[in-house]
DNA sequence: AAATTCTCTTGATTTAAATCAATTAAAATT
DNA sequence: AATTTTAATTGATTTAAATCAAGAGAATTT
């Protein structure tokens, strides 16, 4: 069940043996199934979620009834509200599973505890923000800048398993594309070649 | 000289006067003039700079010769490459001061001490990304989800300081747009008012 | 103060992507 | 297996913003 999580952690810090089975008792494992949602638009979003298995999407709607999506996440990622998280206000997001998956639940209170308990568990997080920071400012330099081809290439680069694993409107969705303008792009694409 | 970063510390975490007064000897003061460079794309980034008073900004010109503008950074805010300070990668941004400014800036191995000697410098760390990641993420949104007036109107909400201070064309980099459509936006609100 | 450079505005035209609409294809449910 | 639902494709049309082009206004520099 640790496998993944410990993975990560060791990747990033140098912890011992017993630190990662205290570890351990700060999670809570949860398991969703495909379409079941870890948090609902409107709720505090108390966990912060570590994929062991399968994968999560989170997504709102805006006020025209629009679905926008705003993240990915599979094995080996986090994912949750960090706004809602940290600030106990309520999530405009949904986190929904596209998979049956496997998840590692952390509570607000647990991982302060946790950080403060470990603290190279708080390293690991600051870690873990400093790569989502660099990879959202590369998102925002794509977003602003890119056109729909380019966006849609150079996410197949970067994530390949991502395009693969999920419906195309999805991918359409992330990227801001409307699915008749992306399945366009890839029509284009395959014409080329 | 020290007065915006002490505040900036403070709001975020519990310190005590030696720890600040330690503090103080990891930071290298440094005054810019207006036009002048932190860092020079192609460098290696190898400041995390703190801006007590004036405004930078980063940016990067694409294979087109476009200018991109990626962040702007006012008094009390924190500016760097972090993807070339982290790893030691030679830097696409280049850093300028918008005007003449005085920062305190930290080397790659002074944050390191300074997270190793004083822990909760490391939190206060964490603090900011955490935060940068939020904003980063709103940004995202509106770059992926909004027009060019929603855009503007909502930045000027959002940071009405840093719209004042700038150059117009810089605002419309930053957006997304051309000067162009940033000017026709402009006359439309003024329009309607 | 004059000259130069930089910044913003306005107009005409083009273009990339969105929208609207219909059809086919695939997946999920009964 | 048949039906329903969901997803993807394709075409026609519209639209928001980019591009091209020229001129006016500010701010620096000499």
């Amino acid at each position: 069940m640790f496998q993944q999580l410990f993975k990560s952690i060791q990747e990033k810090v140098i912890v011992t043996h017993e630190e990662m089975e205290l570890c351990k008792t700060f999670f809570i494992p949860k398991k969703l199934r495909k379409k079941q949602t870890l948090l609902q638009e409107g709720d505090i979003c108390i966990y912060n979620a570590f994929i062991e298995k399968g994968i999560l999407r989170s997504f709102y709607i805006d006020e025209k009834g629009n679905e926008h999506l705003v993240q990915f996440a599979i094995e080996g990622w986090w994912i949750t509200d960090l706004s809602s998280f940290l600030t106990n206000s309520n999530s405009i997001y949904t986190i929904e599973a596209l998979e049956d998956s496997e998840l590692l639940l952390l509570t607000t209170a647990a991982r302060e505890a946790l950080m403060n308990q470990i603290p190279m568990f708080e390293r690991y997080q600051r870690l873990l923000l400093q790569n989502a920071y660099i990879a959202n400012q590369a998102r925002i330099n794509s977003a602003l800048t890119e056109t729909a081809e380019e966006k849609y290439i150079n996410l197949g680069n970067a994530y390949p398993g991502i395009v693969k694993r999920v419906p195309q409107h999805m991918i359409a969705s992330y990227l801001g594309l409307t699915p008749e303008t992306l399945s366009r792009v890839r029509k284009q694409i395959s014409n080329k070649s």
